[in-house]
DNA sequence: TTCAGTGCAAAAACTTTGCAGGAGG
DNA sequence: CCTCCTGCAAAGTTTTTGCACTGAA
């Protein structure tokens, strides 16, 4: 069976929040899990639908939410007017840069983000559930970029 | 004259990149910097109506845009559904901690962060404009809380 | 059996676009 | 006087909601 770890996984969080298990939420947990690099949720939703399934938009939103919650995917805004999530199953924890020129975006990470994280949370009385780093800028080699952004791109 | 300063700088940069000095876009500016706090494009706008301008929709975001990218708005996302802006005139950078329980949002400032974005982008060949970085969890005191946001808010 | 979850379509929220008229340079 | 900018409304994009039906527990 395909990702029977997250599928495990995933049934837990389910079961722990009093969710129902249903086949649709497995199906779009491997649509999820398969996709390779960051996707937003219609394109997920539109992607099911090419290949014949017949899921629904809001089970498609629905579900993307819940893997969020329970961390098989990562949830996230580059500063244009949607969001994209990402597998994290049996990935490593990682921020982004975001080339504002050509829409590359390149993975990095820094043990020190986690250190400053925690003291800020200390300092200011947070109990913190996570974080978002992202660097925005240009990244000298347009010619080589995929994953287009489609945004002006000045948030910070 | 309100704001003159900014007024100054905002002609500046319209110029020296060819946009036309129009009375409507300082009138933005001068609502956008007069905002306490964070503020959605849509919310602005609908402030300016009521206070019986007859600004247009189209350019009260194309004016937001344009004070981001000169700098005297930052322009953010907190997971949410839409950006908000916030005035950095006389201001200095800082980062926020956004409460995922009530939505309260804390600034914060640490000298650490602008240097692991200058080490990460000399490591990985990035000409940096910026950054954003929040962190999301619990205040704890929830009661004293305003700016609420309007989200599940798993974004990392 | 019960009610959360689903599919569908419509609505909502935010942003962008097209067009005709008006004003900045 | 040439366009860029504006106001207006309409359309676009992403996400959410309402409703009747279905199937998990």
């Amino acid at each position: 069976m395909k990702n029977q770890k997250a599928r495990e996984e995933f049934e837990k969080f389910l079961k722990k929040e009093k969710h129902r298990i249903t086949p649709e939420r497995f199906e779009v947990m491997d649509y999820a899990l398969g996709y390779d690099g960051h996707f937003g949720a219609d394109e997920l939703y539109v992607k099911m639908k090419s290949e014949h399934s017949n899921i629904s938009r809001a089970t498609v939103y629905n579900t993307l939410e819940l893997l969020a919650q329970c961390d098989l995917l990562s949830k996230r805004n580059f500063g244009e007017h949607k969001s994209r999530y990402e597998s994290n199953y049996g990935r490593k924890n990682h921020d982004h840069l975001i080339c504002t020129n050509c829409g590359a975006i390149k993975e990095f990470t820094n043990s020190k983000i986690a250190k400053i994280v925690d003291e800020i949370s200390r300092e200011l009385g947070f109990e913190v559930s996570g974080y978002s780093f992202n660097i925005f800028g240009n990244c000298l080699k347009s010619d080589t970029c995929k994953n287009k952004l489609d945004t002006k791109h000045n948030i910070r």
